[in-house]
DNA sequence: TCCTTTTGCGTATGCCATACGCGTTACTGC
DNA sequence: GCAGTAACGCGTATGGCATACGCAAAAGGA
């Protein structure tokens, strides 16, 4: 039972053990000539200038001047590689300013889901990477403390606290989702977002039926699909959306403390 | 300019035209030993014994005793199937009880979010599908429409209620995709979802660090994650903070309608 | 110095979507 | 009834993909 990692125990998945940077490396053979950093950082070169399906091992390889199986010395499979490009492209958290000045709760929550958006707006292409169970790496594991801390004095039990810091995370990445398709479409289509949205406008009028559809034939009337800077938008009002449902359930979970005290 | 279709206009693409049926039977050639119909329920029926991706053109036309390349006479292209795919597993919404008791808002958007919850969950493969651009399919339609009518009388603004549809639509698919993604895990790793839920526990306690973080490691502490049904929990949760948050908002707009009249 | 281990990588396998073209079929206009 | 035409089924070919396997070269440990 010789152990492979300093910290010991059983095994981790190859992917996690990369991720926490736990390899040893081996004394004996010839000296790597690629590293798993260069190797991630050119596969997210190669999705930043081309989308994540133009990365392709072959394709990386290629980038780092090596050959397509030289890669497999470092990465055990293209899922592997995912996940630490995943990983690289999230980043660890900035500390947040409103934990600092002991802004409260909801502008913490606020700030962390506006940084958690940034980065993936500047990846939109992490978001195409399939997630396999719950995440383990050090950066997700880092946003995760961090929404914890930011939910430090809100007097929620530390499974709304858990639960809460799930239900942003998801909307964020919804949100981010939905630019990302967006922009993927106009990308295909060659065309600029104003004529995508006015397209899509065109091809609704054409099919819904005012009889069948009067609520969108009224949402159709009324012109609210022309909106401007609809992602931004959106997302403020998703978020205020939120933080009203946690503002209830805090004042809730602080009467029933004061009712049980 | 001949129309191609009856509906006229100008040109749908392929996939949209197939889903509303707008396909032309052509009057000159031999009569086709296939139909869409026949192809999306083999392609459906390949998803959901082995998944997504065990769904390629060969394996379905196998399954159809048909020829790979004869089914490109009714679909253009792979893309276009999983559309007619995803649009054949969510179907058609059923009518809203809450709609027809007069029940509110609140019920009938409850019911709506859970109809559709349960057909994700019926098929998690659909959620695997990657969306391109703003849904126009029949079906989408008909469940966007379908939330309208539930805010019908909630005194909310047309950009409003579309802005709390896509909230709560999002909402669900997060949480179908949450299951999804840990039951692939479970199945890829032939385990039960207790003995995930446990070497997840396991894995995060060897590598939380208490100094760096506090919070999960207190989480790790209190046992939180060795919660049972989490996906029900989780959903509850999320649908109860959402629709308090859309509570408030129907407050205030209410509120600002009476300040100005 | 020899042996073990690890490196880079060429080759091969098997899967995939799909372009192209051929022979066949069935309807349409004459 | 017959020619023309268009849609059918599908065999074949192309190019891309992940990755298993094995070999020769490199480099540290004995």
């Amino acid at each position: 039972m010789t152990e492979k990692n300093g910290s010991g125990g059983g095994d981790l998945p190859a992917s996690l053990e990369a991720a926490w940077g736990l390899r040893d490396r081996p004394a004996k053979g010839p000296k790597p000539g690629l590293s798993l950093e260069r190797i991630v950082a050119a596969a997210v070169a190669v999705a930043a200038a081309d989308g994540l399906g133009a990365v392709s091992m072959g394709r990386v390889a290629q980038e780092l001047g090596a050959s397509t199986m030289s890669l497999y010395r470092y990465v055990s499979a293209k899922d592997e590689l995912y996940v630490l490009m995943q990983e690289a492209a999230i980043g660890p958290p900035a500390p947040l300013s409103a934990l600092e000045t002991g802004a409260g709760w909801r502008a913490a929550l606020t700030e962390w889901a506006a940084a958690q958006r940034e980065r993936y707006h500047g990846h939109l292409w992490a978001l195409r990477i399939p997630i396999g169970g719950p995440p383990a790496t050090p950066n997700s594991i880092a946003w995760w403390e961090q929404g914890l801390q930011a939910l430090r004095d809100s007097g929620l039990g530390e499974g709304d606290k858990t639960s809460v810091i799930l239900l942003i995370s998801n909307f964020v990445r919804s949100e981010a989702l939905m630019t990302s398709d967006l922009s993927a479409a106009v990308i295909a289509r060659g065309i600029t977002p104003e004529e995508l949205a006015a397209s899509h406008e065109r091809t609704l009028k054409r099919l819904v039926d005012p009889e069948r559809h009067p609520g969108i034939t009224q949402q159709l009337e009324t012109g609210v699909m022309s909106a401007p800077d609809e992602a931004d938008y959106e997302f403020g009002f998703g978020m205020g959306v939120l933080l009203d449902g946690v503002e209830a359930l805090i004042r809730r979970a602080a009467d029933g403390e004061v009712k049980s005290a």
